[in-house]
RNA sequence: GCCCUCGUAGCUCAAUUGGAUAGAGCGCUGCCCUCCGAAGGCAGAGGUUGGAGGUUCGAGUCCUCCCGAGGGCGCCA
């Protein structure tokens, strides 16, 4: 893995190469030994640490340490490696030569800041959002889109072909439902609003909403008479409900062309709504994202027909289902009344996207709850064979399970009169806190926005209130629970959006002041003199492989936890080191280009997880 | 009943995938701007990593069993 993630433009790279050639003349073996090159975790231990000797000595009946000096005795360290020690138990404790960090930072200032394109040549489809027709978006829908979309840049920054797929609730019995409530009351859907739709949506879930289990437990525990006839009739009410649904649909899936009419304006209403809020979330994710279980409702036959021919398919009580070995129960792909179940959407959808786009990875950025659902349907599509490419390569399906949005109380967000959230209501109050407080620091004489117009302001503070929520979101690990806390994410202090953004804005207002004075520093070298600056041209050379391995570990948090402590490293920079008030102009000049690589690294980071990073905050 | 996930400082979270003395932020104590927006910096208190065993040079991380929280378990999506 050390080899895909770690570059030649990175100290680790270099070491690593180094020390892999190393241990194969200190062991006298040929084969390919991991050097297990880490970042020193104190400083008191040097720059970097190679952990190789203990666990490969322990299998030759070697003395840890005395194969750790045979492999620095093999290393070449050219005029890189500095120092190399042996400590503790078999550590080697290996210092870097400031001059080569210097040139190391020289040649990843490039446009791209060294990442390069690992990925170039491969594809990945993301599946995101997920949003239903008829339904507004809630906290729920928030996590799968900022999570999905920073996976998506990430993917696209190491070059690889990203298909984003919102795989819309765009079909089958609950629309239908929803379609139904509308005609009863003679609503124009030509016309529709929101409220229309929110009405419709309740009503359907209501009147189709049936109780069977509590009839037949009134019916054991030999309930009264009244009870069990108002459950008979509440479910007779629900079976009408139904039955007419069912009627609508299958109108729809005949094409009658008012039916989709209809359709199509319910998908126009909603849809609406939903690109109105995601633009507020700086996300991208677009109306040619849209991609639906309507997309697949034609293709469902003949997936069951595949498993069927294949013998995979097998009828048990009216049912076509897919055994799955270790698992007790198998997986349903078509009723007893011939329908189809959201498992045979999401086997076509996964031929979809492994066999016709060709996807390499597939990763479903979809709530924690359907972990049992994923594994299933990717145990179906290896069974049949639709996890291989056109080109026969396996594909990596990976369901990316993520925790809930908890309110105070430790219980799932709601809003105090017990609704979910909607998300437009969840941003705009993030909003409006983002807003108050660049207004507030506005207000000192010494803010570069002081004076500045409400417009500009509030641009501003747009963009802070979003990066609040969407860093909170994305800087934690993603499949623990976390507590929407709008006083803690907003913070100017610690592992927050707001810190890092204004980190950036900070170093934006050095790199200005140096241009008013006439300061040149385009080309110039980084002197790594002090300790402060070695720590952070250190950190620096570290970003092009956090980015890959949080791109291939899918884990945002990781690139969040980087940049905090990039920023943390810049603090002691800045507080150790004058920039403008060095003594010498080269020293002005050196320091003055790590700033501005520091600048760009934040940025770029801040970038891959959707959040913008202001000029001036 | 079976299966899955989680449990780390008072609170919110990390821990480079098995490495050295478990680290940050908030809160608490004490210092530090006649200096590039004090965003902070330095020092200190705070831990039996839910509990008990096991694997090995080495465990928050892996294996077993308990305890606790949440979630899922064929014709809904």
């Amino acid at each position: 893995m050390s080899e895909t993630t770690t570059t030649d433009l990175e100290p680790a790279g270099k070491l690593d190469r180094l020390f892999r050639r190393a241990i194969e003349v200190a062991l006298d073996e040929q084969g390919d030994f991991d050097p297990v090159i880490r970042p020193a975790q104190n400083p008191e231990f040097g720059d970097y640490q190679c952990n190789a000797a203990m666990s490969l000595a322990k299998s030759r009946g070697l003395k840890p340490r005395e194969l750790a000096e045979r492999i620095i005795e093999a290393v070449e360290p050219g005029d890189f490696i500095q120092t190399m020690e042996v400590a503790g138990p078999g550590f080697i404790n290996i210092t870097i030569d400031p001059a080569a960090l210097g040139e190391m930072l020289q040649e990843m200032s490039g446009p791209d800041l060294g990442v390069g394109t690992p990925g170039a040549g491969h594809v990945i489809c993301v599946d995101l959002c997920g949003v239903n027709v008829a339904k507004q978006m809630h906290v729920g829908h928030l996590r799968s889109t900022i999570i999905g979309d920073a996976i998506a840049r990430l993917h696209e920054r190491t070059g690889w072909t990203v298909h984003r797929e919102n795989h819309l609730g765009d079909w089958g019995l609950p629309i239908a439902m929803t379609m139904s409530s509308l005609r009863d009351s003679d609503t124009n859907t030509a016309a529709l609003t929101l409220d229309d739709l929110n009405r419709a949506y309740r009503d359907a879930q209501l009147s189709g909403r049936s109780d069977r289990r509590g009839l037949e437990g009134a019916i054991a525990n030999g309930c009264g008479p009244h009870r069990v006839i108002e459950l008979q009739e509440q479910n007779a009410g629900a079976d009408e409900v139904i039955g007419r649904a069912k009627q609508v649909l299958l109108a729809l899936q005949s094409g009658d062309p008012v039916m989709v009419a209809e359709w199509n304006d319910l998908i126009q209403c909603t849809m609406n709504e939903v690109f109105d809020t995601l633009s507020m979330l700086n996300v991208r994710i677009g109306p040619e994202h849209n991609r639906g279980e309507s997309f697949y409702s034609r293709r469902l036959p003949e997936v069951v027909e595949a498993f069927v021919d294949a013998g995979i398919g097998i009828e048990d009580d009216g049912a076509i289902v897919v055994r799955i070995e270790g698992q007790e129960r198998p997986l349903l792909i078509r009723k007893s009344d011939g329908g189809f179940l959201y498992a045979t959407t999401d086997l076509a959808a996964i031929r979809h996207r492994v066999v016709d786009l060709g996807s390499e990875r597939v990763v479903y950025v979809v709530d924690a709850r359907q972990r049992d659902h994923f594994r299933d349907v990717f145990a179906g599509a290896r069974l049949i064979g639709w996890d291989r490419t056109g080109e026969g390569i396996r594909s990596d399906l990976h369901h990316l399970p993520f925790g809930s949005v908890l309110g105070a109380d430790k219980k799932p967000l709601k809003t105090r009169s017990g609704d979910n959230f909607t998300l437009r209501a969840l941003l705009e109050e993030a909003i409006s806190r983002g807003v108050a407080e660049v207004a507030a620091r506005a207000a000192d004489e010494q803010a570069p926005t002081h004076g500045m117009d409400e417009a500009g302001l509030h641009a501003i503070g747009r963009a802070v209130g979003i990066a609040a929520v969407k860093y909170a979101d994305l800087s934690s690990g993603v499949m623990k629970d976390y507590v929407f806390d709008l006083d803690r994410m907003i913070a100017f202090e610690g592992n927050t959006g707001p810190y890092m953004q204004y980190a950036h804005a900070r170093i934006c207002s050095i790199l200005h002041r140096a241009t008013e004075e006439g300061v040149e520093w385009d080309h110039a070298a980084p002197e790594i003199g002090t300790i402060e600056e070695k720590q952070l041209a250190i950190m620096l050379l570290r970003y092009p492989g956090t980015v890959r391995e949080t791109t291939d570990q899918l884990e945002p948090h990781r690139l969040c936890t980087y940049l905090y402590e990039l920023a943390n490293a810049y603090s002691s920079f800045y507080q150790g080191c004058p920039v403008l008030k060095a003594d010498r102009p080269e020293i002005v000049r050196s320091r003055l280009r790590l700033c501005e690589l520091v600048k760009r690294t934040l940025e770029d980071g801040l970038e891959l997880l959707g959040i913008e990073a202001p000029d001036r905050m």
